[in-house]
RNA sequence: GGCGAGGUAGCUCAGUUGGUUAGAGCACAGGAUUCAUAACCCUGAGGUCGGGGGUUCGAGCCCCCCUUUCGCUACCA
């Protein structure tokens, strides 16, 4: 049995509003893990915060026009407040912009160099001259060379969703001044994983198969197996911990090595102000280490994270990392960008008091084992159909029959029958049950289980139907002590799952709250003449209208959304021409006389064999006949380019592609939305006509 | 293409080390009931477990091939 629990959820970056996705991936889990071992009275600390550095807020604010300051203090209020109002029990919530987080992670970065365990390297980097910096990837953009997307940034393309490093972009530029960028040599300081490749193989490999989640274990494995690469640990910015070392002017912490050491900052924060001693939380073997992520993070927390913790030698490894996969919204993918969201604080504000429904829904479809999904239709029928009917229904019934039988006092229990005493036994077997698949992190089976619970009010009530019994008073006291019983125990086992629906039910029974799990294996502890208040419906109906108007918002809000990024794509894409093209060497006519460019027909086409981006064209060139391959793939299908006329640089030194010889390059236009044009001639040439 | 995780009733999902007629919730149909927000309770219908092959006395579970979804990764001059 571990001494006491550190409890983390995911540091949300601070660029944005939290949604349901957020949510279902990393919060509500942990929160009702948490709340679960409250209530079994451990020492936990739950501690989360916000990332608040890092280049993408930089680019946001130099966006909004605004400071990195401004963009985070506003995005950190938001989600405390929203985190706050949806019930998600915090010790604390941080933020990595503390002092306290500087000292913290500039302390672990120390001891690290201090122990050798960086490799110093010199590499080089994209420069804006202009600018006269070092560009973070975020502040490069460039087309990328996977869509096409013109406007995708130096670590990633938000359009197709690749992972891009800033020298895969096609034509870089600066995002700051808009020129071109050189590659200059800067230093930085690497963490060679690869160092430690046999210690997770044991760790994670051997040690964690039957423990940790399929999709996290063999996401681990998969990297582990494939071989680890050195892995900056710094980055040239000035929005973040500064490198605490001589001679590193202008260098800070790489925002991932960071935000993870933010759990330890926040802890330590937390300690001071609660006077426990934080290292009790970190460094004792007595404690357990559990992380809570999204599958986007399982890589810095299972690999990356333990690897500086195991570096710098004082810090337990986290015991389990219950990775969600991903949460889907009406049949699509959540992204920000284009608005596709159903965003927490927007929720609770449209939906006052009803926090509750949203926990139940998103208990219910947990992305634990795969992709869910979220649809408003769903979201009511669930609502409806299940809080309003099993739950809220079965509270109501003793609600109803107690003032109505008993003016509201607590019967008590006289003689139990065979079939009272089978369902208080039922009953007994819940909180051991329930517990078991929250410490297994089935939160989703977990919650049914509850809901269980009330069916089993229901079925009671419907079996002896008290309603009916003439000239039996003691044998109605009966039942409906047990039915409050129920009611009783219910109002424990929500409390992880739906706190403030366990509150209403302790406020209609009388209690103080100061109960305990194990209590809820006690089946007769709500003491006969106990006046019981009565309270309202728990859950109401949500009518059509309401979900109409939601499914409606997010289609408007998508639409607009999706407007005002074409129009500022169009915009970004004018600037760029405007920024890019004075700055472009200029060529004289020999220069383009050098260019032998020429119109082919396409007679054959095939796909490259391991590969799904590249095409294998036979081209009649008038000249000859020669082969050229073409990351158009994606684009076309073999069959649909026969036969059609391209236009072809000819004198491009050949190369060889996937062991295939590739003499010349086939000129296309990328369109706005990232489709691939082949360059034809208005009507049919003859092969080897010449463009110019 | 490689790797990881999925594809089980209309929908959302469970299925432990392979073992008798494959489960749950919701939706649906019929019945019963009225304390309760037309809710609850009972019963029922429904799936050649993505497709094909193999191992086995026996496979949703193991092996091979194919197909498809999601993620990571490679190929784009």
């Amino acid at each position: 049995m571990p001494k006491r629990y550190t409890v983390t959820s995911a540091l949300p970056y601070a660029n944005g509003p939290l949604h349901i996705g957020h949510i279902a991936g990393a919060y509500l889990p942990a929160d009702i893990f948490v709340r679960y071992l409250r209530l079994r009275g451990e020492d936990v600390v739950y501690v989360c915060g916000s990332d608040e550095y890092g280049a993408a807020i930089t680019m946001k604010a130099q966006k909004e026009k605004t400071t990195p300051r401004a963009i985070v203090d506003k995005y950190h209020t938001m989600m405390k407040s929203a985190f706050e109002r949806f019930g998600i029990a915090f010790d604390i919530y941080h933020r990595t912009t503390e002092p306290i987080h500087t000292e913290t992670s500039q302390g672990i970065f120390l001891k690290l160099y201090e122990k050798g365990e960086f490799d110093e390297q010199e590499s080089e980097q994209y420069f804006d001259e202009v600018a006269n910096q070092f560009l973070a990837d975020r502040y490069i953009m460039g087309t990328c060379p996977k869509c096409g997307n013109e406007n995708a940034y130096g670590d990633q393309c938000e359009r197709c969703g690749s992972a891009l490093s800033p020298t895969d972009l096609i034509n870089p530029h600066s995002t700051l001044s808009g020129s071109k960028l050189v590659l200059r040599k800067t230093k930085h300081w690497y963490l060679p994983m690869n160092k430690y490749e046999s210690w997770l193989k044991e760790w994670i490999v051997k040690e964690k198969q039957n423990t940790w989640k399929t999709n996290v274990y063999g996401q681990c494995k998969s990297w582990i197996e494939g071989g680890l690469q050195s892995r900056a640990m710094t980055r040239d910015l000035d929005w973040g911990v500064p490198v605490p070392l001589p001679n590193a002017e202008g260098k800070v912490l790489y925002v991932w090595l960071d935000a993870p050491i933010g759990y330890i900052s926040a802890t330590r924060e937390w300690a001071k102000q609660n006077g426990k001693n934080w290292e009790d939380y970190w460094k004792n073997p007595d404690t357990e280490l559990y992380h809570f992520v999204g599958k986007d993070n399982i890589v810095f927390h299972c690999i990356i994270f333990p690897i500086i913790l195991k570096a710098h030698g004082e810090f337990i490894l986290p015991t389990n990392v219950p990775a969600n996969e991903f949460l889907n919204l009406e049949g699509d993918k959540l992204s920000t960008s284009r608005n596709w969201a159903v965003w927490l604080h927007e929720y609770l504000d449209e939906f006052p008091d009803k926090q509750d429904v949203l926990r139940y829904v998103l208990g219910s479809i947990l992305p634990e084992t795969k992709d869910s999904e979220f649809t408003w239709k769903d979201y009511q029928a669930r609502n409806n159909n299940e809080l309003v009917a099993i739950l809220g229904n079965f509270v109501n019934r003793p609600n109803n029959l107690i003032p109505k039988f008993f003016a509201g006092v607590m019967p008590a229990q006289y003689e139990l029958s065979d079939y009272d005493k089978n369902v208080l036994a039922e009953l007994a077997s819940y909180p051991d049950r329930i517990g078991d698949l929250i410490k297994n992190f089935k939160f989703r089976d977990a919650l049914s289980e509850v809901m269980n619970v009330a069916r089993l009010g229901n079925k009671y009530l419907a079996d002896t139907e008290p309603w009916k019994i003439k000239d039996n008073p003691e044998r109605i006291a009966t039942i409906l002590n047990i039915s409050v019983q129920i009611i009783a125990n219910l109002s424990i086992l929500l409390k992880p799952f739906l706190p403030r629906t366990a509150e209403k039910l302790d406020k209609m029974l009388g209690f103080d709250g100061k109960l305990t799990w194990e209590d809820a294996k006690n089946t007769n502890w709500v003491k006969a003449g106990t006046l019981l208040q009565k309270i309202d419906l728990l859950f109401e109906k949500i009518e059509d209208d309401v979900i109409e108007k939601q499914i409606q918002k997010l289609t408007i809000n998508n639409q607009q959304q999706t407007t005002n990024n074409q129009q500022s794509q169009t915009i970004a894409m004018a600037n760029h021409s405007n920024e890019v093209k004075p700055l472009q060497t200029p060529i004289n006519y020999d220069d383009f006389t050098k260019l032998d460019i020429r119109i082919a027909t396409i007679v054959a086409a095939e796909k490259v064999a391991k590969a799904n981006k590249l095409l294998k064209l036979t081209l009649e060139t008038g000249i000859d006949t020669r082969i050229v391959v073409s990351g158009i793939a994606e684009h076309f299908s073999p069959e649909e380019v026969v036969g059609k006329q391209v236009t072809l640089l000819a004198n491009l030194a050949p190369r060889e592609i996937r062991g295939i010889q590739s003499q010349g390059m086939i000129l296309m236009a990328t369109d706005k939305d990232g489709k691939l044009r082949f360059l034809q001639p208005s009507e049919a040439v003859v092969n080897g006509a010449i463009v110019s």
